[in-house]
RNA sequence: UGGGGGAUCGUCUAACGGUAGGACCGCGGACUCUGACUCCGCUAGUCUAGGUUCGAAUCCUAGUCCCCCAGCCA
């Protein structure tokens, strides 16, 4: 019986796990997360991560981290360091347990003889075209090799000159021998070697012949006393097969594969292939781009953590399909930040204010609180002088109704400092407006009247004489559609607005601000600094405007 | 009339034969030196048709719809 198992979480695997630990089937889990090294994690991958770390961390088991690197020629070093990198960010720790399925290649392949000196698996010399042709289809049986029935000699010594290199890629391949007529296509002799000279980011030139996934998952599984194996529902039709393995090989241990639904989100791809080809066909900056749902790119965003492993448990796991409204990420993001970062001001689109009655070379420096949610941040001086700038969204000439901030004749509260008057626009030849020509009132130094009147908006400022400027990125979701690509290819759906630049100036304090930080800048929303030369901002997520929504 | 899965508010998800609940979204309202936050309220669901049962989202039967599989990818 185990000491003690959490409160259920009200998911399948935790049920599962709990349950198999409650019946004495297993003292603790072990589970693994098994990423291919041919490109950087995603939101996707996070959830496999939650699901196997967090299965681990909750009943006091293991999770390794597992490379299947079975495929040389599309694994690359740089994606074995940045999987590692995000998996750590993530909060996650594998401990010792980092393992490869290239570190058992010699085992499988003592394996594949076993299997061969059995009568269960035989070389087939026929083209990968033959292959596929005799495989039938979803409704007819396939053909059997002529090559199905070779002796075990034959085989083994054809399968001894596979690996010495004799052969060039394509030549042959091992293959199970199953059932050319199951139902399940994956059990109708499935191939378990092929040839492939080509160098492997691990094993270098050692091998020229490789197993496939199904030949080397369930077997390191194995070999890792792997407990519980949870992948994505479309590996459910290779479980027999993973089963039929185990059941033919001399395994040390019989781990058990569960599936579950991975993640859909709304206005992401999240296709490996798609992201690959984002990133080539320069459509993003890197696999880094804010833009990009890779763990790297929304790290660069500024996502904290925490806020995506939220997102993931609130999204849950099930067995059903789904598609998980991408406002529900953002809320978690905003959530989580709206606690955490510290407050600024800045100003995206910037507009000129001239304060008449302040005098000309004075300038002071104002209280304003670092975060409202969090006294401990404490408090920060802000520069104030006779010319600002503020929001060209907090000015109209013409107000509406329910218009509460700037317009001419109208009194406001500059945050932390002072109720202004809008007493002029002024206008360019084209007749738009380039400044403001306002005054202020003395008595409201901080934000309040002595006399107890009242304004009807807050907004936010920079002082003109002591403004940083700033490359600020705004992101916009990188499709225009929500289910992007259900019409064929997702490039045509791309969002040529997902990027916009803009010139912003900043408090002072920003300058400094450390890479990697989110913060809040005030009615905006949060904002990290980003790690190229100069002073660079990326929007995390704007706050929510009930405002802009009733435009 | 190949095999394997799945259907619960608009979107995710809970319920394990006993009051269909939560979150996000949306819509109201209160509060507010962020039109933010917070708080309060509202809207809204068991794929269909039968059956078993005192009682069905849950069990049975028959349908419907959706997803996955025909790589020498994972």
């Amino acid at each position: 019986m185990p000491a003690a198992t959490p409160a259920a979480t009200g998911n399948f695997l935790w049920s599962l796990v709990e349950g198999d630990l409650v019946s004495g089937k297993h003292k603790s889990p072990v589970t693994r997360f098994p990423p291919e090294p041919n490109g950087y994690l995603h939101i996707g991958h996070a959830k496999a991560i939650y699901i196997n770390f967090g299965i681990a961390q909750d009943f006091k088991g293991r999770c390794h981290l597992r490379f299947d690197d079975t495929n040389p020629v599309k694994e690359e070093q740089e994606f074995i360091d940045s999987i590692q990198r995000d998996v750590r960010w993530l909060g996650f720790d594998w401990g010792t347990h980092l393992y490869y399925a290239s570190d058992y290649f010699e085992k499988l392949y003592g394996w594949a003889e076993h299997l061969i000196s059995n009568g269960h698996a035989y070389i087939d010399d026929q083209t990968a075209e033959e292959i596929s042709a005799n495989r039938g289809t979803l409704t007819a049986p396939g053909k059997e090799s002529p090559f199905r029935s070779r002796s075990v000699d034959e085989n083994l010594d054809l399968f001894r000159r596979m690996r010495k290199g004799e052969f060039p890629n394509g030549t042959c391949v091992l293959r199970a021998r199953i059932d050319m007529a199951s139902g399940n296509i994956n059990l109708r002799d499935p191939v378990l070697y092929r040839i492939l000279h080509a160098h492997h980011p691990r094993t270098g030139d050692a091998w020229c012949i490789y197993p496939n996934y199904d030949f080397a998952h369930g077997q390191s599984d194995s070999i890792e006393h792997v407990t519980h194996s949870l992948c994505s529902l479309e590996f459910e039709d290779h479980k027999p097969l993973y089963n039929w393995l185990l059941d033919h090989l001399p395994v040390p241990s019989r781990p058990e594969q569960t599936e579950f639904a991975r993640l859909n989100i709304t206005y992401t791809i999240l296709s490996k292939r798609h992201l690959t080809q984002f990133v080539r066909d320069k459509h993003v900056r890197g696999w880094d781009d804010p833009r990009m749902p890779t763990l790297a790119g929304l790290r660069r965003r500024g996502v904290p953590a925490p806020a995506l492993i939220d997102f993931i448990k609130r999204a849950g796991v099930a067995r059903a399909n789904s598609v998980v409204d991408i406002a529900m990420f953002d809320a978690c993001v905003r959530e989580y930040l709206n606690k955490a970062a510290s407050r600024y001001m800045g100003v995206l689109k910037p507009l000129k204010v001239v304060i008449e009655n302040y005098p000309e070379v004075q300038s002071e420096e104002l209280d304003a609180v670092n975060n409202p949610e969090d006294p401990s941040a404490g408090s920060r001086k802000v520069p104030f002088g006779r010319e600002l700038y503020i929001e060209q969204d907090d000015f109209m000439e013409n107000p509406p109704k329910k218009f509460f901030r700037l317009s001419p004749g109208t009194e406001v509260r500059l945050r932390y400092a002072y109720f202004i008057t809008c007493r002029e626009a002024v206008k360019n030849a084209a007749g738009e407006v380039v400044e403001l020509r306002c005054t202020y009132d003395p008595a409201t130094k901080g934000g309040n009247a002595p006399d107890g009147r009242k304004v009807k908006a807050t907004m936010h400022w920079v002082s003109a004489a002591h403004a940083v400027n700033a490359e600020v990125r705004i992101y916009n979701p990188l499709f225009t559609r929500p289910d992007p690509g259900a019409d064929g290819d997702p490039v045509q759906d791309l969002n040529p607005a997902s990027l916009e630049l803009v010139e912003a100036k900043l408090e002072p304090a920003l300058a400094t601000a450390n890479v990697g930080e989110t913060l809040q800048f005030e009615r905006l929303g949060y904002f990290c600094r980003d790690a190229d030369p100069g002073l660079v901002f990326n929007r995390t997520v704007g706050l929510r405007d009930t405002y802009a929504k009733t435009q």
